[in-house]
DNA sequence: TTGCTATACCTAGCAGTGCAAGGCATCCAG
DNA sequence: CTGGATGCCTTGCACTGCTAGGTATAGCAA
């Protein structure tokens, strides 16, 4: 299944921030881990992926290290701040606010 | 609370597909039925919507009749047709693949 | 050694569009 | 006769998502 661009927009920011929530993490993986997930059905490409993440970074919502993998690798890794964790409460908040919105529409109709 | 544009933009279409699967309906009210199934939090403006409706009738999602109110007033009744359905069908299944994406990590980072 | 795939990160730039802002008309209450 | 609620419509451009392209290294197979 496709997914609308307007929902993968939505989704991308809470996403990244319950996945930095589960403990600190780089992009690659991140996006591996996103797919995981949503067991295939969402599929990230790096490039939407890295300007969320610097943005994060501005805004004191993650922090970056840079770290060597055994595997010899750079790897950047981000780490969740206070100030993200205030703004994964937000948007799962909005989230749930929508969904039970849907949901109330959808009980409604017998879905 | 202020909901991302992100999320009303993810959520407009399967909300209007979804209001009109409870019967036919016209833009004002459309309206004031997303502020009721929100309870407040979502509020739209007519300059989103229209635009919407008018797309979702090009693609053969619903058709409109002009009608008289018993006030007087013409409105114009937005009515799902078969195309709409499977719209709304795929929407519905969409937005419940990333909730059960955010769920589940929700889930593990104990929320 | 050469080439290919997977890993790993970055960003410029512009196509595409959401929606604010503005316009029009009617009904009713005060 | 004024203002607010009802009711519909569209233009235009500021904004931005993400494609496309760039860099680099590890490991493997031919």
């Amino acid at each position: 299944m496709k997914l609308a661009k307007e929902l993968v927009a939505a989704s991308t920011v809470p996403l990244v921030l319950s996945i930095l929530e589960e403990g600190e993490n780089y992009g690659y993986a991140i996006i591996q881990r996103v797919r995981e997930l949503s067991q295939g059905e969402m599929e990230w490409t790096d490039g939407m992926l890295y300007p969320v993440l610097h943005w994060l970074e501005e805004n004191g919502c993650v922090k970056s290290e840079w770290r060597e993998a055994e595997s010899g690798r750079r790897r950047k890794y981000y780490l969740l701040r206070p100030t993200g964790r205030k703004l994964l409460a937000d948007q799962k908040a909005q989230w749930l606010t929508v969904h039970e919105t849907l949901r109330r529409t959808w009980r409604l109709n017998h879905g």
